[in-house]
RNA sequence: GGGCGCGUAGCUCAGCGGAAGAGCACUCGGCUUACACCCGAGCGGUCGCAGGUUCGAACCCUGCCGCGCCCA
């Protein structure tokens, strides 16, 4: 810092290249130290962990929108006094990564289990030391206000001992448990995936009705449909509902299964709807998780025929080694050969689980031998946390969702036949012992350790606490836990969110957050959800090659409502980028103009000095509140309209003949200065980099990035000065609006008189009304040519202009009508509701008065208005 | 099938009990020494439909129609 002026638009090139700027404005950010972290500070904390990327990705949309509002957080608290901590890193997305490498293996002809696990491992890591982690490079690009000295990733030692703690703090007290369960399998991975992994879709498949049992009408037969006919080669049985008259003489008894020739039962159960189909359904216990309930009710064999790969496998059938969906055609055209299919609808169209990640096959329910962790107790925690108002979810409205889920939450598979993540810490002793050894413990000699890896989101369930130090009691722990704010998209509210609560109350015994703040997900500019195949996907990379890193940012936090989607596309950015230069431009005007905020705001503001400091102090009161409220939207788009439509467009242009002025041109240079050193610092957590530059040109001081908050800036509000400018606004516009309509080129300067400005209290607006209508001082032969009045809070002002030419009546007449019309609307309107006895004896005084105001008003405006109609010349 | 939410200007959305708003698009006029990535003026809506509550409804309630999303 000097006490010298600071040098002036020297600094400052025309133009802004954001290009050329932004990266070393970043590391010079980042060397100076100012994302780091003190654990020992007095300040009060403010922390929030990354949502971490996966280390597979790359940064796109929606980690722009994500990163861009958590950093306007951070940055404002940081500039707002507090310690402040954004955490960074990385999953490592164990499905993601193990089928990408798997891929490359098999493109040199070689698979995993033909490397071996640990080589498999090894050249994983290398994957990821060599390909890893593109998007940390991004999101230096993007300004992130992360602390990179405490960059952690989900599979690193610490998260590893995290990992261990917890699973045998969990086994231990009994909620991790293993057993045989109906599962999601995916063919493709050759693994489970668990509940949330599966997306249900609406597919066209085939309903298919097939006779069991005799082809003799006379002997006992029964009709069953289903969509899968190809499970049929592990029917156990066949259900029918206990009160079905149709089927009573059958329960009980055993029927022929076709093709396979196995006997099996017919049996009663509540759970069969008799209105659906024949009112009998098949029953493949191992292959279906209604049918497996069924199984169990009633004690059926449960044979599994299909292996790993999805392929029947067992069944002693010539479809033994047949894909799933061969087997649906083959096994169908074998039962129509013995003239057993009875109907065939064909499409029906019917909802089908589908492998979230990886190509999107249709999962295969399947009986397998898992891990799970007993969800009820931390799930119910999870719901009370939210119920008891300890965590607030925002918005409000998403707290059904929550609510529904963490209310009916099954338990949660977490064992994964992959290579790549932390292995379960579970070993098998030689005669079925289990044990679970601890972080420090050795298994004992002999034991073998369980071949599965644990769900990637067992160990980001950790991340608010395990990137903190736990289980170690560190200092950033204490310091920084419970984090502040979680913010993340509601899509993964249940994979994510949900098991970070459940584990942060288990292993902490305090909430991991204080609040969940959810935003939406990025559409494209006509609302539509992006995806690739459709092609309407956008790269902010691009984005912020072409407008700079500052525009793709004004644009996402400008449509990011809370837990609303967020339409978004081409004109958004450029519109912010065209906002980035109206800010470059007004400063470089202000600068050149000697505007400063080390000048002394006039202790004798103008009145458009005084309007602009109150504005500035309500609008940073909005800001200020609007962004505790997670309301990105709203802030920016309250301060893109200070910026551009008060600042920009009435104070600058009020503040031209100030400067003109001796007696104002100092206090004129001091608002300016002011008003632009609080806006830039209001705006830096929005677009940090442009802000930055400005600022440093207009103050000289050290870096925004630490410049204080602006608290109470400007002055309180002074609600005559403000009248009167609104006054002087409207003025101004009504000439503006006659001038055009009028087709008075904008270039003339029209020779005019105002009369009654002294009355209205806006003598001291003559030489701004003057100078914004492009008027002129009246000649002593001034002869007006056409007079116009506007009616004004303070009195009615006549606006006498010598337009050189006749006027143009018909369009003045057009023009007062359309006033007129106005005016007698609102006079309508008015008298409707005086004439409502009930209204007037209802409604609140101050409405009533309110009414009455306006219809006075409007009577006014209409005989004025009528009187200058008649004065017009006919024609 | 269950739950949540949405239908407001051509498009995308804000407003959620007391005078219909914004951005973009559109029309007209302007290179007025910060800015044409700009300036000025304007056009544009029985707030999905039908009932109800209220002095008063885009806003609250009910039903219907049409769209999303989540869960089965």
């Amino acid at each position: 810092m000097t006490d010298t002026l600071p040098p002036r638009t020297a600094d400052l090139p025309a133009q802004w290249n954001p290009g050329e700027v932004e990266a070393g404005m970043y590391e010079r950010w980042v060397d100076a130290g100012y994302f780091t972290a003190d654990a020992q500070s007095e300040k009060p904390p403010f922390c929030i962990v990354i949502p971490p990327p996966n280390v597979t990705g790359s940064l796109h949309i929606g980690h722009a929108f994500e990163h861009t509002l958590i950093d306007i957080m951070c940055r404002r608290k940081r500039m707002a006094g507090y310690e402040t901590l954004w955490l960074p890193g990385m999953d490592h997305a164990s499905i993601a990564v193990h089928a990408l490498v798997e891929r490359a293996l098999a493109a040199e002809g070689t698979s995993r289990r033909e490397l071996g696990r640990e080589a498999f491992i090894e050249r994983t890591w290398q994957w990821k030391e060599e390909h890893g982690g593109k998007i940390l490079a991004q999101m230096r690009r993007l300004g992130d206000s992360v602390d990179w000295t405490r960059e952690r990733f989900t599979m690193d030692e610490r998260s590893n001992r995290a990992v261990l703690t917890i699973f045998k703090r969990l086994f231990d007290d009994g909620l991790i448990y293993r057993a045989e369960r109906m599962v999601n399998w995916s063919p493709e991975m050759r693994s489970v995936l668990s509940d949330v992994e599966v997306e249900h879709k609406e597919v066209e498949g085939e309903l298919v009705s097939m006779r069991y049992g005799s082809l003799d009408d006379a002997e006992p037969h029964i009709v069953v449909a289903t969509t899968r006919v190809e499970t049929m080669l592990g029917d156990t049985a066949i259900a029918v509902h206990p009160d079905d008259e149709r089927y009573t003489h059958l329960v009980g008894t055993e029927i022929e299964l076709p093709l396979v020739g196995r006997m099996i039962r017919i049996v009663a159960d509540e759970h069969v709807d008799p209105s659906f189909g024949t009112g009998a359904v098949k029953v493949t216990p191992a292959h279906d998780p209604n049918d497996f309930e069924v199984g169990r009710r009633h004690d059926l064999p449960m044979p599994t025929i299909m292996d790993e790969t999805g392929k029947i496998a067992d069944t002693g059938t010539e479809f033994d080694g047949m894909d799933r969906f061969e087997a649906r055609v083959k096994v169908r055209e074998a039962l129509a050969a013995q003239g057993r299919i009875v109907a065939e609808k064909r499409p029906y169209v019917h909802s089908v689980g589908h492998a979230s990640r990886g190509k999107f096959e249709p999962i295969e329910p399947r009986l397998s031998l898992q891990w799970f962790v007993k969800v009820a107790p931390l799930a119910e925690a999870a719901g009370d946390a939210v119920r008891s108002g300890d965590v607030i979810v925002h918005p409000k409205e998403l707290e059904p969702r929550w609510f529904g889920w963490v209310d009916n939450m099954h338990d949660w598979c977490i064992s994964r036949q992959l290579w790549w993540g932390h292995r379960i810490p579970v070993w098998y002793g030689p005669n079925g012992e289990v044990v679970c050894p601890g972080p420090d413990e050795q298994p004992p000699a002999g034991y073998t350790q369980d071949e599965d890896v644990l769900d990637t989101w067992f160990s980001s369930g950790l991340w608010p606490f395990s990137t903190l130090g736990w289980p170690e009691k560190t200092p950033d722990l204490a310091k920084f836990y419970p984090t502040s704010v979680l913010h993340t998209g509601y899509d993964i509210l249940f994979f994510w969110v949900a098991r970070m609560m459940m584990f942060g109350l288990y292993a902490m015994d305090e909430k991991p957050f204080d609040t969940i703040s959810l935003h939406g997900m990025v559409r494209d500019q006509h609302g539509k959800k992006m995806s690739k195949t459709v092609g309407n996907t956008v790269d902010p990379n691009v984005w912020m090659d072409e407008f700079g890193t500052d525009a793709v940012r004004f644009a996402l936090a400008r449509v990011a409502n809370p837990g609303t989607d967020a339409p978004i596309g081409d004109d958004n950015v450029l519109a912010a980028r065209n906002f980035g230069t109206k800010l470059w431009n007004v400063t470089r005007f202000a600068m050149s103009s000697g505007a400063s905020p080390a000048l002394p705001l006039p202790s004798a503001p103008t009145d458009a000095d005084a309007w602009i400091l109150g504005r500035l102090r309500e609008v940073r009161d909005q800001v200020d509140a609007l962004l505790e409220d997670f309301q990105f939207a709203k802030a920016t788009e309250a301060l893109y309209h200070f910026t551009w439509d008060e600042f920009c467009a009435w104070y600058v242009e009020l503040a031209k003949p100030q400067l003109a002025d001796e007696a104002t041109e100092d206090g004129t240079r001091a608002v300016l200065g002011h008003v632009l050193d609080a806006l830039l610092r209001l705006l830096h957590p929005i677009s940090p980099f442009i802000t930055e530059a400005l600022w440093q040109a207009l103050t000289d001081g050290e870096s925004i990035v630490v410049a204080e908050w602006p608290v109470a800036p400007g002055a309180p509000v002074d609600p005559a000065a403000a009248r009167r400018v609104t006054d002087a606004q409207k003025l101004i516009t009504e000439i503006r609006r006659f001038r055009t309509e009028q087709r008075v080129p904008d270039s003339r300067r029209v020779p005019a008189r105002l009369v009654g400005l002294d009355a209205a209290g806006l003598g001291a607006h003559r030489a701004s009304v003057v100078a914004l209508n492009r008027l002129e001082a009246t000649a002593p032969d001034f002869a007006p040519t056409a007079t116009l009045e506007v009616a004004l809070a303070t009195g009615t002002i006549q606006v006498e202009l010598d337009t050189s030419d006749a006027i143009d009546v018909p369009a003045e007449r057009a023009r007062l009508g359309r006033d007129l019309a106005a005016a007698q609307k609102e006079l309508d309107q008015a008298d409707k509701k005086l004439g409502n006895p009930k209204f007037v004896d209802k409604a609140p005084a101050d409405i009533v008065d309110g009414i009455r105001a306006r219809r006075a008003a409007a009577e006014a405006d209409i005989e004025r208005i009528n009187a200058r109609l008649a004065a017009l010349p006919r024609s």
